[in-house]
DNA sequence: CTTGACCCTGGTACCAGCTCCAGGGTTTAG
DNA sequence: CTAAACCCTGGAGCTGGTACCAGGGTCAAG
C-alpha cells in the first residue's frame, strides 16, 4: 500500500496531478486510511504509468479516459482500442502536415531575406508578413464580428 | 478612419481581439472620437494583417510583439528579423520531429495489434501503454513531488 | 422619435493540465 | 517530546487567445 507521495515518486507524476486525475475520473477514488490518507496498490501504479505513456503518445486526458473506460467495459474488444489509436494517428498526421506547411512558409520568408543587412524598411520578411502573401488561406470562416448583427 | 467594427471586418479579426491586442501592446492605443469610439487608419489595417499572417506562421502574440518592436526600433536591421524567423523555424522543426516520433510510436502499437478481435486482456496496445515500453524517455526531470521536501 | 446597429468599459468564462496556497491533521525519526 | 516530513480539503491561479456579458452611450435610417 503506497501513500500518494510514494506512488507519485514511483510513477513520475506529481501529487497534485494524482489528485487531479482522481477528480477527473481517470483514477477511481482511492481507498483511505483511518486518517484519511489515500492508499494505492500496484494496479494504480500501472494505471498511472498507462496515463503517462499515453500522454507521451499524444493522447489528451479525455482520450485517455476513453481508453481506460474501454478497458473496463465488458463488451469492448481490442479492435475498439485499435480504432482509437488509428484515429489519433490520423489526427497526428494532420497536425504534422500543418506544421510542415508553416515551416515551408517560414523557409520562403527566410530565403527571401538574403542576409545583406538591409534597412528594416526593405526587409522582405516584414513586408511579406504585412501584405497578403502566398498562403492567405483560412479567411477564418465568417468572422461574425461580435455578438452584434448576427 | 475606420471604427473598430469596420477594421475588424476588413482584417478578419474580431472586435474583441482588436481590443485585446491594444491591451497587450500589439497595437498602440487608438485615437478616439469625441464619443470615445476608436478610430483607425490604414496603418493599423496593415498591422493587423501582419499579426494575422504571423500567427498563421506559428508565431505567438509575444513573438509578434517582438517582431513589431524590432520594426519600430531604430537601430535594428533586417538581419535581426531574419534571426527571429530562423529561431522560430528551428523550434518548429523540433516540434515536428517530436510529433513524428509520436506517430511512429503509435504506428508500432497499431501494427502490434493485428485486428483479429482479441479480448481486451490481450490487447497489445493497452499492454504496451501500461508497461514500460520502447520509448520510456523523459523521466520528467526530477519531479520534486510537491512543494514539500524540496 | 424610435429602432436597431454600433460602440464603450470592466469583468467573467473557457480550454487543458496542472500548480500552489492556506490552514489544518498525522506520522516518523531522533 | 519535538520537529520535520507527510497528508488532507477546498479553492485560487496560471498559460494564451480569445469569447461573451451587462449595462450603458452614440449614431443613422425611417
Amino acid at each position: 500500500m503506497l501513500t500518494i507521495g510514494k506512488i507519485a515518486r514511483a510513477t513520475g507524476v506529481t501529487i497534485d496531478a494524482v489528485r487531479y486525475y482522481e477528480r477527473e475520473r481517470l483514477l477511481a477514488p482511492a481507498r483511505k486510511s483511518r486518517a484519511g490518507y489515500r492508499l494505492y496498490g500496484a494496479d494504480t501504479v500501472r494505471r498511472l504509468k498507462f496515463i503517462r505513456h499515453a500522454q507521451q503518445c499524444g493522447f489528451s486526458l479525455a482520450e485517455i479516459r476513453e481508453l481506460l473506460e474501454l478497458r473496463t467495459r465488458e463488451r469492448s474488444c481490442c479492435k475498439d482500442v485499435r480504432s482509437v489509436a488509428i484515429a489519433k494517428r490520423a489526427q497526428l498526421d494532420a497536425r504534422i502536415e500543418a506544421l510542415q506547411e508553416l515551416a515551408q512558409a517560414l523557409d520562403r520568408l527566410i530565403e527571401a531575406c538574403d542576409d545583406d543587412a538591409k534597412p528594416l524598411d526593405d526587409c522582405p520578411i516584414l513586408g511579406a508578413l504585412e501584405g497578403a502573401f502566398q498562403g492567405e488561406s483560412r479567411p477564418r470562416a465568417a468572422p461574425a464580428a461580435n455578438r452584434a448583427r448576427s
